[in-house]
DNA sequence: CGCGATTTTGAGCACCTTCAATCCGTGTGG
DNA sequence: CCACACGGATTGAAGGTGCTCAAAATCGCG
């Protein structure tokens, strides 16, 4: 069993994501056995494409990627984005994918076939039940982007966004407590997360700098008054369960 | 154990979803001690309001609810419409509901004590396993509406939601083979879930039902073009998982 | 028949888009 | 060291899709 783990690039003993998520569930010998690859990804190159089959589920260790669908005439929208100790890619399952997956800036992550982390989960309750909770967390984020791009405008998509990053960013690095994020990120990309464009998306950002609530450049983002930005946002910063600074993640099923 | 069967108002022998989704994976015994009360809920009628613990997790038996997301100043928007055989409210967990959930039409359902379900998912690997299942096909659809939201037109995304309506209904009825739907909705919920105004929704239908694509009326949607409503909508019918009329659930994981 | 809810239609407006040009920072090659 | 190219950010002007406000028509229902 042991001598599998050699063929690991990043080895599980000291991976930072160890006790998160999937695999918080599994034994060192579980994680032999699976056969999990690390890999690396440079930036802008797909980890799978739409249309494309793909066997693996992943595990984000470093870097960002973004989930997207492409419509005919190339108008993209992106899904979701995936930042360190996300886990991407259960969906697919052995069809087609109508979703891509993308590496926003270069990427590290751990391969995990997925028919084998199933077969897995048909034996071990506890993986199949972290299998729900991770899905279920996915689902309620795209149900808050799917009420801001129904209902919200453009300035107040643009603010929810920015917090909704700028808080899970913070929940996995609490020692990053400054207001001052680095998101590797285009204002493109963040168009084709809102449903805009990118020209409007600049004028947006500019109305958050202007009004002194945030301030940006070189792909940093720096927050400065987070309490305005939850007005802007329309988002009440009390009752917010993902709000609450450097918890346990949003959901959490029984 | 199955005099607990007694309290159940609308048996689980020869319940029309026995075989569907969770109940698929569920034994007589399993069920009786779970303790699922059926129900029927007025139309009009919330499930569960948005703010609210719910400790229920619902199959819906007939008629149809849907999800959604109230912002402060009452902008609504509908997260998803939930059919005969859908499962609803799994996320919410212990905590408060970020959304809520209302009936449409007159509903009956099971309701289903969630720490009862999930505890026994514990134990029940297929069972589990069955919970990921539905709630990645619900993020899937959640996903497309996404898309839909944020990079289709009006027109495009009308012609999208009647099309995912048409086959989710056909799939459940096949029946009901003709393209003649009863969709229990105004215009204004049509409105809700796919961000735009009451308003602008009928001036759409209208241009589709100038086109001689669908003809509507007194609650009934009639499709008379199902081909061309495919075009309008930006999708590919050939390649589309679930325009493959009566089949199986859209995603099956494994 | 009359009331409320829903659908339909009209006119004007606004948010966001489209098209286009410029600016800026970075990297590359002469 | 500078010219150049390139991607991204920024800004301007004009146009359109979808919104707002408002009223009329239609339908369901007591």
């Amino acid at each position: 069993m042991h001598q599998a783990a050699s063929l690991i690039t990043y080895g599980c003993h000291g991976c930072p994501m160890r006790g998160c998520g999937v695999c918080r569930t599994l034994s060192n010998a579980d994680m032999s056995s699976i056969g999990i690859v690390g890999r690396a990804v440079p930036a802008g190159q797909d980890l799978f494409s739409q249309g494309e089959r793909c066997g693996d589920v992943f595990n984000i260790l470093d870097g960002w990627v973004f989930l997207y669908e492409l419509l005919e005439d190339g108008r993209r929208q992106i899904l979701q984005f995936g930042l360190p100790g996300d886990f991407i890619g259960l969906r697919p399952s052995g069809r087609a994918s109508f979703f891509g997956a993308q590496a926003l800036s270069r990427v590290s992550l751990c391969a995990i076939p997925r028919h084998r982390l199933l077969d897995l989960a048909r034996h071990r309750p506890e993986l199949a039940f972290e299998l729900v909770r991770i899905v279920a967390s996915e689902e309620s984020q795209a149900y808050e982007r799917l009420t801001a791009l129904g209902r919200k405008t453009a300035l107040e998509r643009v603010a929810t966004l920015l917090l909704e990053l700028f808080y899970r960013i913070r929940r996995r690095a609490p020692q990053t407590a400054g207001e001052i994020l680095r998101i590797p990120v285009t204002q493109t990309h963040l168009a084709d997360a809102l449903g805009l464009t990118p020209v409007h998306v600049n004028r947006t950002l500019g109305v958050l700098r202007q009004r002194g609530v945030i301030d940006y450049g070189n792909g940093l983002f720096h927050i400065l008054a987070p309490h305005r930005l939850f007005e802007i946002a329309g988002i009440d910063a009390d009752t917010c369960p993902w709000a609450g600074s450097e918890e346990r993640p949003p959901l959490s099923i029984h």
